[in-house]
DNA sequence: TTGTGTTTTACGACCTCC
DNA sequence: GGAGGTCGTAAAACACAA
């Protein structure tokens, strides 16, 4: 919301949107059926489209954490998750100007599960960090057990978030850093959250951009011209920071240009 | 195994905008 | 006033060296 607001106080940050909030642009559309969608648009996902993990039934996977924090009624008694949890309502599909790319040759659209085991699967309780994709290896099983029981009050409570999860909400994040509120009902409706974690994942998310980025900056001022690195990002158009400062865990997926397109009005 | 540092969720305070 | 933004912080979860 007023993104334009606050893209104003931290176009240091972000100097140009990839996908204004207003534009509605869902990246690839989890309600939509059909063809796979997936060029590699995050390369340094190994693959990993942009689809839905199951297409039909709303998140199925066992949800190993414990009832939403929106619905902290429920949390101090065994409530139904949230009303976000329900897919049916999103009927919007992907909006008219939003193209699909082609799935790349392969597998297709079960890649991601394939990767990660499947929705929600736990991933590999021996698996060291020290992958492409260190966020995602975070096991899943603490947060089957220390989640219940726990209230706001009591025990400080928090769940951790499954690779899928976490898969997803970077995806999208990558794809756009402020998420529309009709993305964020399909997310959190797809990933079994409540639109208020995935609003507070984002924004978390985002602050952790910009502590990663102030940091790469303090050091580039600290290092003589000569062996400041070249910057990832070589868009001309844009200014400020290298994109792929914003985000060096994926850094590599933003060297190439976004395969969607943005719309000519908001550019510049 | 344990101590320590880092990362990840989650919240409150405060702000802007409508 | 409500929604969502940043900022700062707490605490759980986690990685890793000793």
């Amino acid at each position: 919301m007023y993104v334009g607001y606050v893209l104003d106080k931290d176009s240091p940050v972000y100097p140009g949107p990839a996908r204004p909030a207003s534009l509605g642009l869902g990246p690839p559309a989890y309600a939509t059926p059909g063809p796979a969608p997936a060029p590699p648009q995050y390369p340094d996902f190994a693959g990993y489209t942009h689809v839905e993990p199951a297409p039909a039934p709303p998140p199925t996977w066992p949800a190993p954490f414990p009832a939403p924090k929106d619905d902290w009624a429920a949390a101090y008694g065994p409530g139904p998750a949230a009303p976000a949890a329900s897919p049916a309502p999103l009927a919007f599909g992907p909006p008219p100007d939003f193209s699909p790319v082609p799935a790349p040759p392969g597998p297709g659209p079960g890649l991601l599960a394939q990767s990660l085991g499947g929705p929600g699967a736990p991933s590999s309780p021996g698996a060291q960090r020290r992958t492409p994709y260190e966020w995602m290896r975070r096991s899943v099983a603490s947060a089957g057990g220390s989640g219940s029981g726990k209230t706001r009050t009591k025990d400080k409570y928090r769940v951790v978030y499954t690779d899928h999860q976490r898969l997803e909400l970077e995806k999208e994040f990558h794809y756009s850093r402020y998420i529309t509120i009709r993305r964020k009902s399909e997310l959190a409706a797809n990933l079994g959250l409540t639109e208020r974690q995935v609003k507070i994942w984002f924004q978390n998310r985002r602050a952790k951009e910009r502590k990663v980025n102030k940091k790469k900056q303090q050091q580039q001022q600290q290092l003589p011209p000569s062996q400041l690195p070249l910057p990832l990002d070589d868009n001309p158009t844009s200014s400020g920071p290298p994109l792929a400062s914003l985000c060096p865990t994926n850094a590599g997926l933003l060297g190439t240009p976004s395969p969607v397109p943005v719309k000519e009005e908001f550019l510049p």
